[in-house]
DNA sequence: TAGATGGCCCCTCCT
DNA sequence: GGGCCATCTA
C-alpha cells in the first residue's frame, strides 16, 4: 500500500513504460465520446460532472496511463487523490492494468491523509514533530482530551470530551490553528475556554511526537503556507494532479490543493454533487461550484450514460434524488433494458428482516449468483449485529467491511501499543495502555507516580518510568518491576533494528506474558484473540519496518484484503460509495433509521436532503437488482421501538418500485393506525407462536392479544399508510397524562410526529405511537 | 490492587 | 443491549 520512497525516474522505470501510441491508442477503445474527451484534454484545469455509474474510475484511470503512456509524466509526477483507501486500491489495480508495473512508481497515489502523512514524514521538524511520530486514532484522541479536561479543574460530564474532540475537528477540517478562531467558535465550548483547549491539546500532541487525523492536513497545509520553498519543490514535482469524490473534499483540502495547483493548473477534479454525503466532515460541495472560479477556463465535462444498472433501478434514484432542492441538476441515462423493479418490502421486524434477506440471498446462490457480488448496505454500524448473528447461525459467509474492526479489538490495540512504546518513546498513550497489561501489579499509584516524575524532569512517560526504576522512591517491589519493563523495552528497542516486524511483535508478546496470559485465561474468547495476534504477525510480514507497518496501521483501519473467496459484503452506504454491486439489500428504511433521527432532529433541511443523496448512493450501487426494507419493529438502545417506513420510500416513482408486504409484516400494523381499537399484533402471534418468547413489549402485546383472522399476504402501497402514520395527533401536549393498554399510565414527555415519549409510571418510559394511547382526566 | 457491580449514556457516517 | 466509569469489597 506504501511503496518506499526510493521508486523515482530510473531508467529501469523508463523501461517498464509502454512506448508512446501512435494515433489511437488501444487503452482509449470503450471510452465514450465524453469519456475519451477527459482523457485527452491533458493540459489545464478540468472539471468532469459524472454521475453515478457513469465510468468516471475507467475516465480517470486511463486519463493517468494516457499521461504515463504519452510521456507527459512520469508515474512520480502525478499526483492523484481518492477519498477512501479502497477506491485507492483500485486505482492502482486498474492503473496496473493499463500501464503494467511503473505504477509501482506511484508514490503519490493515495488518499489525502496517506499523501500528506507521507509529507510530513520528509518535513517533520517544520511542524514541530519528528519523523517517526505516531497516528494517534479517536481513542487516543477522547482519552487523551478526558486527561486534560480533568486535570485543568473541568467537569468532563458538562463538557464532553466527544464534544471537544468534535470541536478540534471541525476546525482542523476548516484549516484553523488555535490562533485563528474568533470568539463565536472559542465560546463553542466550556464558556470560551475553546480555544485555550485547542492549544492545550496541540502542545500535548506535540509532546507527545503525536498526530490525530486532522493534523495529517493541517500541519502540511501550514508548511506550505509558512515555507514557500517547501511548497514549490512540490509544484514543480506535480506536473498533473488529479482528485476523485470533489464534491467530497473539505475547505483544508480544498486549500491544500489550490496551493498545489496554483502554479501549473493542470488538474482535473471528477464528482457528482448528488453524491456528496460527507458534509459532517466539512465537506463542502461550493468547492465543485467554485471550480470554475478558482480555475477560469476550466473545461467542464459531463458523464451522463449510465453503464451500470438497470432502466428501473436508475429510473427509482432519479424519482428520489429529484426530490432535492439543492443541485446542479443532470440526467442519467442508460442504453440497457430489462430487469426487475426495485422492491420494497415490509417486514415485522428486524430479525424478520434479517431472516429474508438471508433467504433471498440463498436462493440467489443456488441460481448461481456469485456471493462476492452481493452487498447489504447499511445507513449505521449497529445494525450489521442481526445479519452477523442470521448469517452466523445459517452457515452464510460474510465479511463486514468497517465496523469494529480488526484493529479495533483489545488485543490488537494491546499489541500495538507494546510496538508504538518500541518504536515511539514519546508515545505515553500507548505506555498507559500495557504498563500493566498483562497485570503486573502496578495500578493507579503506580502510573500517577511516574506521571509525577515525568512532569517534574518534563521528560516523556517512559523516561519518568526509567528514572523511578533506578531512584528510591518506590517500595523494592514496584521498583523491581518498573525496573524489568523498562529493561525488556531496552532489549526489544535493541531486537527491532534486526528482527523483521513480524518476528519483534512474536518475541514481544511471548516475553512480555502476554501470551501466557491468554493461554491461562483458557476461555473460547481467549483462544480466539491469540488467533487474532498470530493474524496480525502474519499480516505484519508485508511491511519491511516497523514504521511502514504502524503507518498503514493507522490510516488504513479496513482488514478486507485479507479477507478472499466469496462472501457476501456487509457494509455502511458511506463505505459503498463508489463501489457496485449485482444484487443489493438496503434494510433499514424507517424514518429514525434512514434517515437518522440526529439527521432529522438536527440538521434541518439540508441534512434531510444529505440523507436522501445516501439513499441515492445506495441505490445506484445495484447493477442488476435492488431490494429495499423497512421493518415495523425494530430494538433501538435495546428497547422495542415502532416505526414507520422512510419518507424516501414514499419518494420512489411507482412506476420503478414494486412493493409488497409480508405476512407477518407491517401492513397491519398500519392498518391497525387507522382503526385505533383494533390490536395489529394479534395475527403474528397466532402465526409465530414461537417467536413471542422471550421477545419485547411489541410480542408480549401480540401474545396476550385475542385471536383476529389472519390477513393473507397483503399487496399494497405503503405509502398511504406512511402519510396517515407521520400525522401526529394534535389532542395530546407535552405533560398530557395518557393511559396505555399495556404500559398503563404515564405523561407525555416527547412527541415527534405520531411517536410520542411516555414516561410511564410503572414502565418507565418508552416510545409508542400516539395512536395506541387515550387521553387521560 | 483486582475483580465485581451498578448506573449512565449512547448510535451515525470516514480518515 | 452494551461499553465505560465510578464505587465497593475480598
Amino acid at each position: 500500500m506504501f511503496p518506499s520512497c526510493s521508486l523515482v525516474d530510473t531508467p529501469e522505470n523508463a523501461l517498464n513504460m509502454p512506448s508512446p501510441p501512435e494515433g489511437d491508442a488501444p487503452y482509449l477503445n470503450g471510452l465514450n465520446a465524453p469519456q475519451r474527451e477527459a482523457v485527452l484534454t491533458t493540459e489545464g484545469p478540468v472539471l468532469m460532472l459524472a454521475g453515478a455509474g457513469t465510468g468516471k474510475t475507467a475516465a480517470l484511470t486511463t486519463r493517468l496511463a494516457h499521461l504515463v503512456a504519452t510521456r507527459r509524466a512520469w508515474p512520480s509526477e502525478i499526483l492523484c487523490v481518492t477519498f477512501t483507501n479502497r477506491a485507492a486500491r483500485e486505482m492502482r489495480e486498474r492503473v496496473g492494468h493499463l500501464i503494467g508495473p511503473a505504477v509501482e512508481g506511484m508514490p503519490w497515489l493515495g488518499t489525502f491523509h496517506a499523501i500528506c502523512a507521507k509529507m510530513l514524514r520528509r518535513h517533520a521538524e517544520l511542524a514541530g514533530l519528528e519523523s517517526n511520530y505516531t497516528i494517534i486514532d479517536t481513542d487516543d484522541q477522547l482519552r487523551l482530551l478526558k486527561q486534560l479536561i480533568n486535570e485543568h479543574g473541568l467537569d468532563e460530564k458538562r463538557w464532553p470530551a466527544r464534544q471537544l474532540a468534535n470541536l478540534i475537528d471541525r476546525w482542523k477540517n476548516r484549516g484553523l490553528n488555535p490562533g485563528d478562531l474568533d470568539t463565536l467558535e472559542n465560546e463553542a465550548y466550556a464558556d470560551g475556554r475553546g480555544q485555550q483547549f485547542y492549544t492545550l491539546y496541540q502542545a500535548r500532541m506535540k509532546a507527545l511526537n503525536a498526530c490525530d487525523f486532522g493534523d495529517l492536513l493541517l500541519h502540511v497545509l501550514n508548511i506550505f503556507r509558512q515555507h514557500r520553498d517547501v511548497l514549490e519543490l512540490y509544484q514543480q514535482r506535480f506536473k498533473y494532479i488529479m482528485v476523485d469524490e470533489y464534491q467530497d473534499t473539505n475547505a483544508v483540502q480544498y486549500l491544500w490543493l489550490r496551493l498545489l495547483a496554483q502554479t501549473r493548473k493542470n488538474i482535473c477534479v471528477v464528482g457528482d454533487d448528488d453524491q456528496s454525503i460527507y458534509s459532517w466532515r466539512g465537506a463542502e460541495v461550493a468547492n465543485i461550484l467554485r471550480f470554475e472560479k478558482d480555475f477560469p477556463g476550466a473545461k467542464v465535462i459531463r458523464l451522463e450514460q449510465n453503464y451500470r444498472s438497470t432502466p428501473d433501478i436508475l429510473g427509482a434514484a432519479s424519482g428520489l434524488i429529484g426530490e432535492n432542492s439543492q443541485r446542479l441538476g443532470k440526467t442519467l441515462w442508460t442504453e440497457t433494458s430489462g430487469g426487475d423493479k426495485v422492491r420494497v418490502v415490509g417486514v415485522w421486524d428486524a430479525p424478520e428482516e434479517a431472516r429474508r434477506i438471508g433467504d433471498d440471498i440463498e436462493r440467489l446462490e443456488r441460481e448461481g449468483a456469485p456471493l462476492d457480488r452481493v452487498a447489504i448496505l447499511v445507513r449505521a454500524q449497529y445494525q450489521t449485529r442481526e445479519f452477523e448473528d442470521r448469517f452466523i447461525q445459517i452457515g452464510l459467509p460474510y465479511k463486514i467491511i468497517g465496523g469494529f474492526r480488526f484493529y479495533e479489538r483489545a488485543e490488537i490495540r494491546d499489541a500495538l501499543a507494546y510496538l508504538r512504546v518500541i518504536a515511539q518513546p514519546q508515545d505515553d498513550l500507548a505506555l498507559e495502555r500495557i504498563y500493566n497489561q498483562p497485570k503486573r501489579g502496578l495500578g493507579a499509584k503506580a502510573l500517577e507516580t511516574m506521571h509525577r516524575k515525568a512532569r517534574e524532569r518534563d521528560v516523556p512517560l517512559f523516561a519518568g518510568m526509567a528514572a523511578l526504576a533506578e531512584g528510591g522512591e518506590l517500595p523494592a517491589r514496584a521498583r523491581n518491576t518498573l525496573a524489568a519493563l523498562v529493561g525488556d523495552f531496552a532489549r526489544w528497542r535493541e531486537q527491532a533494528e534486526t528482527l523483521s516486524p513480524a518476528e519483534l511483535l512474536r518475541t514481544v508478546l511471548e516475553e512480555a506474558g502476554y501470551n501466557a496470559m491468554l493461554q491461562a485465561e483458557r476461555t473460547p474468547e481467549s483462544a480466539g484473540r491469540l488467533e487474532n495476534l498470530s493474524e496480525l504477525a502474519r499480516a505484519m510480514e508485508d511491511y519491511p519496518t516497523l514504521g511502514d507497518f504502524l503507518e498503514h496501521v493507522s490510516l488504513v483501519m479496513d482488514n478486507d484484503a485479507a479477507n478472499d473467496g466469496e462472501k457476501i459484503t456487509i457494509m455502511t452506504i458511506h463505505a459503498a460509495k463508489g463501489l457496485e454491486f449485482d444484487h443489493v439489500f438496503l434494510p433499514g428504511w424507517e424514518d429514525g433509521v434512514f434517515p437518522s433521527q440526529r439527521a432529522l432532529d438536527e440538521g434541518g433541511l439540508a441534512s434531510l436532503e444529505e440523507e436522501r443523496r445516501l439513499a441515492y448512493v445506495a441505490i445506484t450501487r445495484a447493477r442488476r437488482r435492488c431490494t429495499i426494507f423497512h421493518a415495523a419493529n425494530r430494538r433501538i438502545y435495546g428497547q422495542w421501538t415502532s416505526s414507520i417506513p422512510s419518507r424516501f420510500i414514499a419518494e420512489l416513482p411507482d412506476a420503478h418500485t414494486d412493493q409488497e408486504t409480508t405476512l407477518s409484516g407491517g401492513a397491519s400494523l398500519w392498518r391497525a393506525n387507522w382503526s385505533e381499537r383494533d390490536d395489529p399484533f394479534a395475527h403474528v402471534a397466532r402465526e409465530h407462536p414461537d417467536r413471542a418468547q422471550n421477545r419485547g413489549p411489541g410480542w408480549q402485546r401480540a401474545a396476550k392479544a385475542p385471536f383476529d383472522p389472519a390477513p393473507k399476504r397483503v399487496k399494497e402501497s405503503t405509502r398511504s399508510a406512511a402519510s396517515f402514520a407521520a400525522k401526529p395527533r394534535n389532542d395530546l401536549a407535552l405533560g398530557d397524562r395518557v393511559f396505555h393498554d399495556k404500559f398503563g399510565y404515564g405523561e407525555v414527555v416527547g412527541q415527534e410526529g405520531n411517536k410520542l415519549e411516555v414516561e410511564f409510571e410503572n414502565a418507565g418510559r418508552k416510545r409508542v405511537l400516539d395512536n395506541f394511547v387515550t387521553r387521560s382526566e
